[in-house]
Order: C-alpha cells, then sequence, then structure tokens
DNA sequence: CACTTTTCCCAAAACGTTTTGGAAAAAAGA
DNA sequence: TCTTTTTTCCAAAACGTTTTGGGAAAAGTG
C-alpha cells in the first residue's frame, strides 16, 4: 500500500510531454526497489554485474534521466555555475570573450552542471546579480572576468568562503584561484620584436587603470623597452576608455602624432584598432608601412582587414577550460590557492609589423 | 521527536557558509509550524496578519530565502529558462545581441527565474544542447534566436509541446508564439527613402539564404521599390556569407561596381559594413558622398565611423523583455499562437543617407 | 553440518519546500 | 446556551532522488 502512494503507475495516456520516466516507475518495471536502481546506475560495487546490465539497459531503453532537481536536493548542491557580464565594458566586440564563454560552457556541460547567465549593466548591478546567485543558494561556484585592480566581488567571496575563480588577476593578498593571461611577457616579446625591427619610438595605447589587464601590459612594455635599451617616454604612453574604445583610441592616436618625435609602433589591445586606423588615416599614414602595430587578441578585424594586424593571441577557449576545471576542485574543497595560472600567449606576424621606413 | 529528526537546531558555532536559515529554523524560533511560515511568506488568507507581519519581520530579520531547489521540486517547475547560442555566426558582432540578452536576463530574473545558458559550435551541437534542457528537464521553457527558414528546434518542440518563444520567425504552418522585427517595413522605409532623395540604382547586400532574416529585408527591399516606381535589378542583389561576413561583403561591394549601371546607394545588415567600406575605399569612393549607405542595426562602428552611418534601429533590449514576459505566459498554458508580436523598426538619419551627386 | 563471510538487495530517512485536508479556537447566529 | 460559521493554525504527505543501515540469501570455511 506504501508502494501505491502516488499512484503513479507506468502512465498509459500521458500525452508526450509527460513521457519522461521516474526511478520510481522504472524500478517498478524491472521488479526492484529504487535503491538498487538508483545504485546500479550509479555503479556501486553492491548490486550485481548481472543486475547492472539489467538495469542500464532498461533505463537507456526508457531514457530515464534522473531529476535534476531533485538530485539536487538530496545532493546538497545546485551543480550550478554562476556568471555576470555586463554590456556597457563591451565584452562581446568579438570572438575575444564568446571563445571564453565556449570553452566554459562546454566544460561545465561535460561535468553535468550547468550555467547561470547574470547580465548587469554597471558594477552596481553586477554585484547584486552575484548575490542573489550566491545568497539565494542558487549556484555552487562562480566565475569572475575582467577584474579590477581593487574587486569588491573577490573580497565579497573569500569573506564568505565561497568557491569562485577568477579569469584574470586582481590586487588581494588572500590566496585565491585565478587563469590569465600572461600580457606581461606577450608585451615584452611584442615590444622586443619591435626594437628588433629597428623601432626606437614605440607607443603604447592601452586600456584604462582601474582593469587589471592593462597592468601586465603596462609592465611588459616598460620591461620590453629596458630589455631593448630604450628610454621610457611618457609622452608615448596613453590610455583608451572603455565605454568608447574607438573615439578615445581615435583622438589618442592623433595626440600620439603631435609629438615633435612621433612613434613608428604602437602597441595597443586588439579593441581599440577601429580608432587607431581612422586616426592613421586622417594623418595620411599608412599602417604597417608608416607606423607598425601590434594588437592583443585577434579580433575578425584583425584578420580581414588590409593590411592584417599583426596580434597577440590568447587562447580564451582552453583558458575558460582551465577555469571551470578549477573551479571543481575548489568546489570540492581543494585549496584555492593551489590553482594559479598563468598562461602564454603566442605572437602572430602579419602584415603590420615591418621594420621602420 | 518527529520535530527533533534533522538536529538542526538554531545553529551556534558554523562558519559563514552555513549561515543561512532554513524554514525549519526559521518557523521554531517564531514557535510556529513550517505550514504557517511558508504561508504567511505567501500571503496566503489563511494567516492571521498579526502572525504574517511578525513571520515577514522575522525572515527579513534573519536573512530567510526559501531553498530554491526545494521550492523547484515540490512546485514541479525548474524556474529555469534556457537558451542555445553559437558562436560561428558571429552573435556577439556588436552590442546587438548583448542588447536582447540584456533584456532577456533581467526580465527572467525579475520573475525569480534562472537563464541558463548553452554555447554550441554548430547546429548540432546547438540542437544537442537543446535537447539537454528539455529532456533532462532542465528548463520550464526555450528562447530561441537566429532563426533559419527550415529550423529543426521548432518541429522538435512543437512536437513535444514543450514551451519556447522565437526571436525571429520561420516556416512552420502550425501556430508558435515569436517576437519579430518588421525587417520588411524597415527595408521598405530605407529604400523609398533613398528613392525619395532621388536614388534610381539602389543595390540589396542582404545576409544569406537559409536564415529568415534577409527573407523580410528583400521583401521590403522589392516593395519599396515596387512602391518608388523603379525596377527589380538582380544585378544589384548580393548576399555575403555569416561565417565571413566582412570578407564576403568586401568581394561583393567590389562586384557590385563592375556593373555599367553601378549603384548610388546601398542597402545592407551593419553587420556587413567592414567589408563595404574597405570595398568602397578601394575602388575610391566615398561612403555617403559617392555611394548612400543604410544598414540595419546601430552598432557602435555606426556611430564613430567618418562620416557616421545612417543606421535601422530595432530595440533589442525591449523586444528580449517582451519574449520573456510571452514565455511566461506560454509557460502558464496560455495558447503560444496568441502571441505573435512585430516590433516597428525605427531609421536614424545620419551622414550617409545623401541625395545622388 | 554449523559457522563465518561475502554478495546482493531493500526499507526508511533525508534533502527543504509547498499543498492538502483537516482541527481547534474564536466569533457569529439562533 | 447551543449550533453554525469563520478564523487561524498545523500534521502529514508529496516532489524524486541518494544515502544509511541493515538483512536475507548465497558462498566459503572448518
Amino acid at each position: 500500500m506504501f508502494l501505491e502512494q502516488s499512484g503513479n503507475g507506468i502512465g498509459f495516456g500521458e500525452g508526450f510531454k509527460s513521457m519522461t520516466i521516474n526511478l520510481k516507475q522504472l524500478s517498478k518495471l524491472l521488479k526492484l526497489s529504487p535503491t538498487t536502481v538508483s545504485r546500479a546506475l550509479a555503479d556501486y560495487p553492491d548490486v550485481s554485474a548481472k543486475t547492472r546490465a539489467r538495469v542500464k539497459q532498461m533505463a537507456i531503453q526508457q531514457g530515464y534521466q534522473p531529476n535534476p532537481v531533485a538530485r539536487r536536493l538530496q545532493k546538497g548542491k545546485t551543480e550550478t555555475i554562476g556568471i555576470v557580464i555586463t554590456p556597457e565594458q563591451n565584452y562581446f566586440s568579438d570572438t575575444f570573450f564568446i571563445d571564453l564563454l565556449s570553452g566554459i560552457s562546454n566544460q561545465i556541460t561535460r561535468a553535468g552542471y550547468e550555467l547561470i547567465l547574470g547580465v548587469a549593466s554597471d558594477e552596481e548591478h553586477e554585484m547584486q546579480s552575484m548575490r542573489r546567485m550566491v545568497e539565494g543558494k542558487r549556484v555552487d561556484g562562480m566565475i569572475l572576468t575582467l577584474i579590477r585592480e581593487q574587486d569588491p566581488r573577490v573580497g565579497y567571496l573569500l569573506d564568505r568562503d565561497f568557491p569562485f575563480v577568477l579569469y584574470g588577476r586582481t590586487r588581494e593578498t588572500r590566496p585565491y584561484a585565478f587563469v590569465d593571461m600572461d600580457g606581461k611577457q606577450a608585451f615584452e616579446k611584442a615590444c622586443t620584436y619591435l626594437a628588433g625591427l629597428g623601432h626606437r619610438r614605440i607607443a603604447l595605447l592601452n586600456g584604462e587603470p582601474g582593469f587589471m589587464f592593462p597592468v601586465g601590459c603596462r609592465e611588459g612594455y616598460e620591461s620590453g623597452l629596458f630589455l631593448s635599451g630604450l628610454e621610457l617616454d611618457p609622452d608615448l604612453i596613453r590610455e583608451w576608455k572603455h565605454k568608447d574604445p574607438s573615439q578615445s583610441s581615435y583622438r589618442w592616436t592623433l595626440e600620439l602624432f603631435k609629438n615633435d618625435n612621433p612613434p613608428t609602433a604602437i602597441l595597443f589591445q586588439t579593441e581599440a584598432v577601429n580608432g587607431i586606423f581612422k586616426g592613421l588615416d586622417e594623418l595620411d599614414l599608412q599602417p604597417g608601412k608608416d607606423v607598425a602595430l601590434i594588437g592583443y587578441d585577434d579580433l575578425e578585424i584583425a584578420r580581414i582587414h588590409r593590411p592584417s594586424l599583426s596580434v597577440l593571441r590568447p587562447q580564451a577557449r582552453e583558458a575558460g577550460q582551465r577555469v571551470v576545471n578549477i573551479l571543481m576542485e575548489v568546489i570540492k574543497g581543494e585549496d584555492p590557492g593551489k590553482f594559479q595560472e598563468i598562461h602564454q600567449v603566442e605572437m602572430v606576424i602579419r602584415e603590420t609589423s615591418l621594420p621602420p621606413s
């Protein structure tokens, strides 16, 4: 009588929609207890090989899939990872971020987890969206991107000992897990490469302060200059704005060439390329020929432009996968401090990195 | 004794992480049954105003939030919406799609739901990702974007009577819910506007066949020509490829001007603008001056380019919100056929829509 | 054969809610 | 006062899993 309680028998005239089978129904079909079926499917050793095979076959035949919500309740885990993106800072400018997201998503799916997405219009909503996920017990872990030098999200998560992994780094003394690109090494490489070609006036059009990624770029730039025996000239360093990459980089490009001793090469984030091209065009300078250019990130525009743009190419997809694998470890209870990865960035030489004319 | 079963008292020395309170704990604190507390918070009329107030106050004070997983299990709903995006078809080319996603996400959050994201590399994985969500009982409804003329996803969902809403339309006779932009009316408006300026040779650089959105654009273009008393010339219609918008549109731009009687204006999707600018540049034609241009979608490049690009501007954010509101109705059991919305598209005249010279 | 060990299975509890179906207490009506 | 109605609360069931803690049967051992 107890077994009959919920009256959900094998189901006869049900619609397509409810044609999904239950653990209880499946076990009834097999004349086994739900316990045994559950354990058979989970490969517990205390169920005989014969019945395990029988159970699995029937499960496949009936298209049984355990209800994830029920499992989550019992296991006390949401099997869900959260990420919050912000449109203002033009994340989606091109393939880069979607590559990262693609790596993240695929790896999360492989683990049987879900990825829930928040879209926040500004920093405040970003925090709010994250808190909803964390305090509302909607996720087991968070992935953070576009990290700021002082990032309140990191402190928040560390304070409550909530699992998370950064794509990027921040200024925080407590140990935390991150995957970052070696922007420093990349810009150093690009800078020494240009110097090796004979360039003596190399400019840096960097991302604006506040975010963390321009820090490494600048370090690499300075170190590259030093290694090449070049002096750092503050007049050759400018910063574009996130809210308006093209416009600000356009203006700074014009500015750079007002210099008595103008640059013969520019290092920058590819996000700003449109403004630079426009500025050079206005100054009647040919990219590649009159001014060497190397961008950071291999966006579509870099490949299709003529002359094609030499770039530093971070492997976003791979990084995304690593972020997820690490987050899974942290969720399991591993020490986050153990997971701090800095990935190499390759340089792709195309047509805009010639010697000075 | 029954009440003591799980031994989770009010919790003294627990860490930050588990400092979240339970319905049972809350009810114990209030000396009420979990039933009453639950019903008080849900504003049931069978709990007195006084205790309701007391319960709510204590809930706020203790920071109680019902465990979403438990609620989902009991309610038999996942409170989750699914969406699958594909990077190949460059969705994220600019702000347009993120605006749509932003509207979707905000509205979903407002309803207390989650948005889960799948990223699929191709059509096959797109379907696979969706089936995992649907058959794995991970979502209550699906949102579909970038719809194809023959779209297997729509048939799949209709067959199993699963709630979904399209952003766009497809060729399907059974009724389904959608929100679409009036591409036809938009292109008709743009076309008659250009004709009104005196243009007689208006070209269309359209999206490639297979997807649904170029269909409306073409219809609007043809209708616009007709209304303006212009003949349709097949030589003035070309289609760019999704995999490579810039490159293909570049080639087709060159092609268009090999014509004995070349166009004086081009209508196109803004996605293809880089290729067009490049082609015109190579032909020594000034955008706006020598050739009028109107693009569909107000991407950043349209605003920052000089001359700035006249565009047709769909309201992506608003559309995203409507998609979610409709999906909620469909999930509630409303007839999807009732929800078929076509949104107007405004035209933004900037510098590239001058009369022919 | 009697005892121990191993193999194989299962009933019941638990996860944290909401809903169902009353029941006691209070108020209203006779 | 007694009955009926309304108000206010709650115990128990249910959602669909996984885990716990055995227990019966089979196999091995002396």
